[in-house]
DNA sequence: CTTTTCGTCACCAATATTGGGGATTTTCTA
DNA sequence: TAGAAAATCCCCAATATTGGTGACGAAAAG
């Protein structure tokens, strides 16, 4: 039996769903609510395994419910229902610690199976949401550009130190050099990285892993 | 009808899922091959809607295969079945641009519905291989610190200008303000983030990314 | 053994940034 | 509608950065 507790504020739905989940034997229903006001409280005494949470709902949203819950309760499966598929709110819920994130049915089944995926296998998405977060994961890792920018030993040293914001002091006192020595490695990096500012430098950096 | 081709080195399993694929009114099997050494023209004498490509093959790897596939034909999905579950290859996997990823199954309804899904949604992932990739997108994404900073349009407008490495004046021109503004500006940003300098505040901005 | 690269250092001058004031207008909100 | 917040603008002065040129010793590469 699944103990799973419900967050949902259209009445109709929740209804549905608590007859539903209730009527079956895999599912231990124990709590139904219309707004997540007092969802620690309710995850306290109920202990469910699998939480369905809605996305929008008057007073508290879902995402900051899942935060407060995940914070308390990681083991605590929480399943985003939602109408929304847009790209922001996917990766603020899975940020927030989601399990999962399925869009509304009207077919019963759906919440069945994915109750059911999330708590043996600790997750469940949506085709149309696997999609969205397959699409943010690979642009997130576009590593394409390979552009082995050839910086010496001592000139990664000194992006280093920009990175982390130093000044050409700083740096020098950093790496036991003059300040003019500084002032010519970061001639150098930026000759060879074809900018003219230190935040240029820095950006480029961090974008291609030069540090 | 899904135009379907397999590549998949276990000749039993081959078999098995050219037969119950033919044998569906779903699918067109235009083609299974044993390895991907002929991957390229296969696909572009079949064109098929969705590939399903096992990952561990002789001769050429699935992973190869799927770069090599999405290059020249970036429509077609490709759904990728292996017995591993490790973040390794499922990090390449993805980041190949496989459009799903399932584990093997005994079940050949697995197939029918992973393959109907990426065909429909674009993507499908076994629940067990989206938790996987929800961990991995969470730890990637750790840096989401709780530190709300509370920078306001204009600020985040010229923060971005200073992560693009522009100077005052370009950023006076870029939001059509005057130098001295964008100098309060970047003053108030400074005294936001607790930092000095514009290389720390880019940093910053880009770690936390309140651009 | 010569040439190149790396790392070091110096000087100069132009420009940019930073930090400190103070001030006005617009927009939002209690 | 009064007060707060946001956005705009200006001045001054101290520092920092940037770009240029030139130079020297050591180490690596040819």
């Amino acid at each position: 039996m699944i103990r799973v507790v419900i967050f949902e504020d259209n009445k109709n739905l929740r209804d549905s769903l608590a007859m539903y989940l209730g009527s079956s034997e895999d599912f231990m229903l124990a709590g139904a609510f219309g707004d997540a006001r007092n969802a620690l409280w309710a995850i306290k005494k109920h202990k469910p395994d699998v939480v369905l949470m809605d996305i929008q709902m008057p007073h508290v949203s879902g995402l900051e419910a899942t935060l407060d819950i995940k914070k308390l309760y990681p083991e605590t499966k929480i399943l985003i229902q939602t109408i929304y598929e847009d790209d922001e709110r996917i990766f603020q819920a899975i940020c927030a610690g989601a399990n999962g994130y399925i869009v509304k049915s009207p077919d019963p089944e759906v919440y069945v199976q994915a109750i059911k995926d999330v708590f043996a296998s600790g997750s469940s998405l949506s085709p149309n949401i696997a999609a969205r977060v397959l699409a943010m994961f690979q642009s997130q890792n576009a590593t394409a550009h390979q552009t082995f920018v050839a910086l010496t030993n001592r000139e990664k040293e000194v992006l280093g130190c920009m990175t982390k914001g130093m000044s050409y002091k700083m740096i020098a006192d950093a790496c036991d050099i003059s300040f003019n020595t500084v002032h010519t490695h970061v001639k150098n990096i930026y000759e060879k990285l074809h900018v003219n500012s230190a935040s240029e430098a820095v950006v480029k950096a961090l974008e291609w892993k030069l540090v």
